[in-house]
DNA sequence: CATGAATGAGTTTTCATTCAT
DNA sequence: CATGAATGAAAACTCATTCAT
């Protein structure tokens, strides 16, 4: 099961093998109940060359965080193109992310759960991502006010709030999209539009945020609620 | 450090300290790195005790979650009044569940975090009662919608979807107020509300939901967002 | 199942009750395995009475055997009439014994299994009554063999060995008897007698050894191998 | 005390010392009482070693009983010459059986005592040996019985009850052997043949069985008691 | 480079045994 | 007398980690 057992691969390959199965047992087992020795098996090679390219459980740990969280980021930032308005722009930020860890469900577990739980010198490494992100959100809000020129003195406190708890959720919903079947990535950020832009006050009066146009124009467009 | 050393104690007090400390240990260390020997110190008794009264790891962790799952849904019911509007219910339940969250971080961290990544056989417990506070969000926006009576047939599954979101919303704030010093259970609560009820497009626009008078006994019922 | 829960026994019925649970206790799970939990409540006291009582498990063990062996040598004796020909006292001792074993199983695990296999402590007390059965045996052979007024000179080594070997295989016999469903005392007495008074050369020439008419003269003899 | 402590040595080697180690303890101590570490300690290497080689306390004890059985059989097999006449190939596989029990007392102890104590899933492995040398014994005394063509009829299941009395006797003499100084396993193959082929009656008319004279060969097969 | 051999330190769990009431 | 409350000591088993080859 684990990777075909070849040899004298260059070392990059052969860390890659070993981020790939640390991910893999990470993620499914935990940080803590994750034993050196599945992880080297899975990977296809013994443990001591684990140890001699890795170092130590932590470090291990530590590079899986790092490269997930860069993945995630990485693909999170690809999907977006700043030129575009603030609604689009959290559209495509958002189908990215439920897209990346829809793929990805193990690294996102090690992100969101594990790293979370296993002291700060973990958690730190995805804070910084997180935050990162949370910038990102919190100034297309920023920006979004700016254009409805309505009430630019929207204090800061109160958009970095209302940006963390759209993040949160939008974590919250990851999970809750990967843990339930038959619903996709394109779903779960429709959802979480609907939620945060329009607010449930306008959804119940029947005025719905709708998503725009997909990426290449004359697509036709998927509505998430058509009406 | 642990509970003040005071000998033969009956049994019913003696487990519940244990819970306090077992929970506060999963809670902090996670439930693989807790380790017994730390939560009987932490009791403030021996380890053979702990075994005697409480069977086993796994035992004892079931019995912290259903503690806290109880005192939690239990905060949450304790905190509404069924015969008030919808808005006013979801603006108590949540002020209740910030601040019970808030005032019991490692419970909170067990039912959140610890219980839903270490088997069905827990998770399973905090589903339950994560189900009856969906269900009563879920009721919530359908009677919301009904009093609005401009949208009735907004789907059920729908509904479902937006609850869950709340929920993982609120889940989701809660770990962040707990770890961002500074952040009341008011400010989270309202946080939400905003972000959930007036949808961020109204914020734009500044016409934020606004929280109703609290307590005083005897005014009428506040409709907050009258429109 | 164990003792009903009566109060205020005398001290000799309780100790029978406890020595009773600890007969079957480790009769049926071994020495080690045997729980003092599980004596105790067997027998319907609490532990500390059973420590009071019989002070240590080692002590409870002991006192265990001394009563078993006490039992089955009394069993034997009592089954064997000293004024009778030798056959016919080894026919009846081994009848004894082998109903005895049989309807007390536990206790001859205790006796035979038990308490040679762990240490000299326990060992030594069963040694005292085999011994007796021992001597007795050699006695009967020897007079048998003056009566037979053949060889004399017997050497009384040998004599001892022979006796040593019967005794061993009717405790061989007593473990497989109690072991193998449809073999009665009757029986295993009959096969060794056969066994052992006859030899195996004369049985291959159609001369067995008959049992004597069994107690109450007038009685129809039960003949184990009747031609 | 225990093995010479030589570092690294081939894995085959060390699980062979193990074994050494387990059956010299199973053999003293008992199963139950005998612990890992002793045993490893015994064997001079590391408890986890212990484990990962023979994986359990359980299989550990199987590894022993299952090779001690098989040398026993081996043993036995290897004394006895199958051309020869039935008794004194009963008379060389009693010899062989006694001097490997005298020779290996410990892993007689385990499978006579421990083995049958603990459990189907060991004893099962022991009975199968068992019934191999039942089987060798209750042929030989059929064989015995035609050549002797005086009582073809000794109905079967007699045949099998006497075969089970003789090695039960060899089995109860084995321990008594190992536990009495000065008796050699000559000595013990002696008085069972003696008992079991001549019979008592027999012996007190002063015609026992005689052992063949030892091997010369090129000797004509000492027909022992010849009639 | 790569690995089979090896372990110190820790885990959960159990048990015989004793007080204080 | 009788018992609920409590524990020291040790058991089986696991794991991250390191040499020697």
């Amino acid at each position: 099961m684990g990777a075909v057992k070849t040899k004298r691969m260059p070392r990059a390959v052969r860390e890659q093998q070993m981020l790939d199965a640390a991910v893999r047992t990470f993620g499914q087992r935990g940080y803590m109940a994750a034993s050196m020795d599945e992880i080297a098996e899975l990977a296809g090679v013994s443990k001591p060359l684990v140890y001699l390219y890795l170092n130590s459980k932590e470090d291990l740990f530590t590079a899986c965080i790092r490269r997930e969280a860069a993945a995630l980021a990485e693909a999170v930032r690809t999907g977006v193109r700043r030129e575009l308005p603030a609604d689009r722009q959290l559209w495509d930020g958002l189908q990215a992310f439920f897209a990346h860890t829809a793929a990805h469900p193990d690294g996102w577990s090690v992100l969101h759960i594990q790293a979370r739980t296993h002291g700060e010198r973990f958690a730190s490494v995805v804070a910084a991502m997180r935050e990162e992100i949370v910038a990102f959100v919190t100034q297309l809000i920023a920006v979004a006010a700016r254009e409805a020129h309505r009430d630019p003195d929207l204090a800061e406190g109160e958009v970095a709030g209302l940006a963390e708890a759209l993040v949160g959720a939008a974590e919250s919903l990851a999970a809750w999209a990967n843990a339930t079947p038959g619903v996709t990535a394109h779903q779960a950020a429709a959802t979480l539009m609907n939620f945060a832009w329009a607010g449930l006050g306008n959804l119940m009066e029947a005025r719905p945020w709708t998503p725009p146009l997909p990426d290449p124009p004359g697509t036709a467009p998927t509505h998430p609620r058509a009406r």
